[in-house]
RNA sequence: CGGGGCGUAGCACAGCCUGGUAGUGCGCUCGCUUUGGGAGCGAGAGGUCGCAAGUUCGAAUCUUGCCGCCCCGACCA
């Protein structure tokens, strides 16, 4: 993608409304442009950031047997009727009516419309284990949106949920999905670590939040150096005996937001608790039949009689974890993106734009690199060195490719590693074996 | 939902107290000089001063009402 082709409304002040570092980047970075309290509209590089993280969630959770559906944002008022939602959800429920007046909703979440669709066609336990999942935007009307993408009401969030025969599948399915946000958020460049979470009204055992570690993150969370440590479970498939033994390690360590940290019940030496600040991208849990008995969810056990199925969701905060990701990787310069979830791999600067050979060369360069399969945006503009280089750190492509008449002159291509700062002077040949992974 | 703050050009802000033809920097357009870490000079474009009512000869400025946005706290992917 040439830059002179793209849309990259980037700022040089920080706009005022914007107070955390992820916000102000990404507003800077022209990824996203407020529409109103809490809602946003993407722009080019943003959506592209949201697309590639939206991918990864989604190739892992395929990866872990759930299907995917599309429900629709727009559900009728009777479904949470059913359930008894409708009242209980308060105002953070937003709610339309159509010409027809009737009821209807935009959608917080799923539970009722997924229990719909699989009572209406799930008759036996043959059929089972079942794990749908999508990936659409919700609507929270939340008292207070902020941080930007960060907590906002209109938000793009994957939501899976799972029907079992009985408790020990739910579990497993349960378990299932703990691993498959492990690997998931290994792949986004994270370092992401489950907390026993607060079941709320619903009780049992089980129910995780997973939080990204970083500093300006909204809560304190407390646990166990080791954790850290843990490799990130890479199988593609696993029984339910080995999906037991990753969770049980993962849960053998203390790990508590501040809200469930006693300081008197931690049993940790005080020398191997570590106290961090961290964000919530996402949150299984376990429910039992609390939707699929109001909604008659039932199928034909083995014995013939009917079962109520048992059922557990699993959430990740797609739109979130563009903000989370660059809470976790920023420096002063800007954004420092992961390779997996980048908008581009490669930024190539063109020092002279207008000089003949320099635009030569860089034109080759860009072709060479595009024709690699990798994605490059190549700043042909007519703007100087100073600016572009800022430009490039600001919106934090990996890696960046320097081209100058110096350059030109000596064959030569400066290659900077935007996460570790390192630059080198390589030979074109070198420098694309080096950008294309041949190295 | 309690508390606080702010709305003036695309962005950041000054002007308001003490009413009198709307300003600065950045950005944008054109020209020239520049070109390896956000250049220099010159010439331009761009504003119903959030909205409405009121006071006044005259309102960005004073009064009232409304709307929007942000921050802190209690709650949430």
């Amino acid at each position: 993608m040439r830059l002179s082709r793209f849309f990259l409304p980037t700022l040089k002040e920080d706009p005022k409304e914007a107070q955390i570092v992820s916000h102000r980047l990404m507003l800077r970075a022209g990824m996203i442009q407020q529409s109103s309290a809490g809602i946003y509209s993407w722009l080019p590089l943003g959506h592209r950031v949201l697309k590639n993280i939206e991918q990864i969630v989604r190739e892992e959770q395929n990866r872990a047997g759930a299907l995917e559906i599309l429900m629709p944002t727009i559900q009728p008022a009777d479904l949470w009727r059913k359930s008894g939602r409708y009242d209980d959800y308060g105002k953070e429920m937003l709610r339309i009516t159509d010409r027809h007046e009737r009821d209807m909703l935009y959608g917080p979440t799923n539970e009722e419309q997924v229990t719909d669709i699989f009572r209406s066609h799930v008759k036996s336990y043959k059929n089972l284990p079942l794990n749908l999942y999508h990936i659409q935007w919700k609507f929270r009307d939340e008292v207070r949106p902020r941080f930007g993408i960060m907590r906002g009401r209109e938000f793009l969030m994957k939501d899976a949920y799972s029907f079992d025969l009985d408790y020990e599948g739910a579990r497993t399915a349960y378990n299932n999905m703990f691993v498959a946000y492990l690997k998931t958020f290994a792949r986004l460049g994270l370092q992401a670590i489950p907390l026993r979470a607060d079941t709320g009204p619903i009780g049992g055992d089980l129910s995780h939040e997973f939080i990204v570690l970083a500093d300006t993150g909204e809560s304190e969370v407390f646990y166990h150096k080791d954790l850290l440590g843990l490799k990130t479970p890479e199988k593609d498939s696993y029984t339910a005996e080995e999906l037991q033994a990753v969770v049980d390690e993962w849960t053998s360590f203390y790990a508590a937001a501040d809200d469930m940290h006693d300081p008197a019940k931690c049993d940790v030496p005080e020398g191997d608790l570590v106290s961090r600040r961290g964000i919530e991208v996402g949150h299984i849990f376990h429910f039992g039949d609390k939707y699929s008995q109001p909604f008659d969810a039932v199928v034909t056990g083995p014995d013939g009689k009917d079962v109520t199925v048992s059922m557990g969701s699993y959430g990740i905060g797609v739109s979130r974890l563009v903000g989370g990701i660059i809470e976790a990787s920023h420096d002063e310069n800007g954004i420092v993106w992961p390779e997996n979830v980048a908008p581009f791999k490669v930024g190539l600067i063109n020092l002279k734009s207008g000089d003949g050979p320099c635009d030569a060369a860089c034109d080759d360069f860009y072709g060479k690199l595009s024709a690699a399969g990798i994605e490059v945006l190549y700043d042909d503009t007519a703007g100087r060195g100073g600016e572009k280089f800022a430009k490039m750190d600001l919106i934090g492509l990996p890696w960046q490719a320097v081209i100058g008449p110096r350059g030109v002159a000596s064959g030569m291509v400066e290659v900077k590693n935007r996460a570790t700062g390192d630059k080198q002077e390589l030979s074109v040949d070198a420098a694309l074996n080096l950008l294309t992974g041949k190295a």
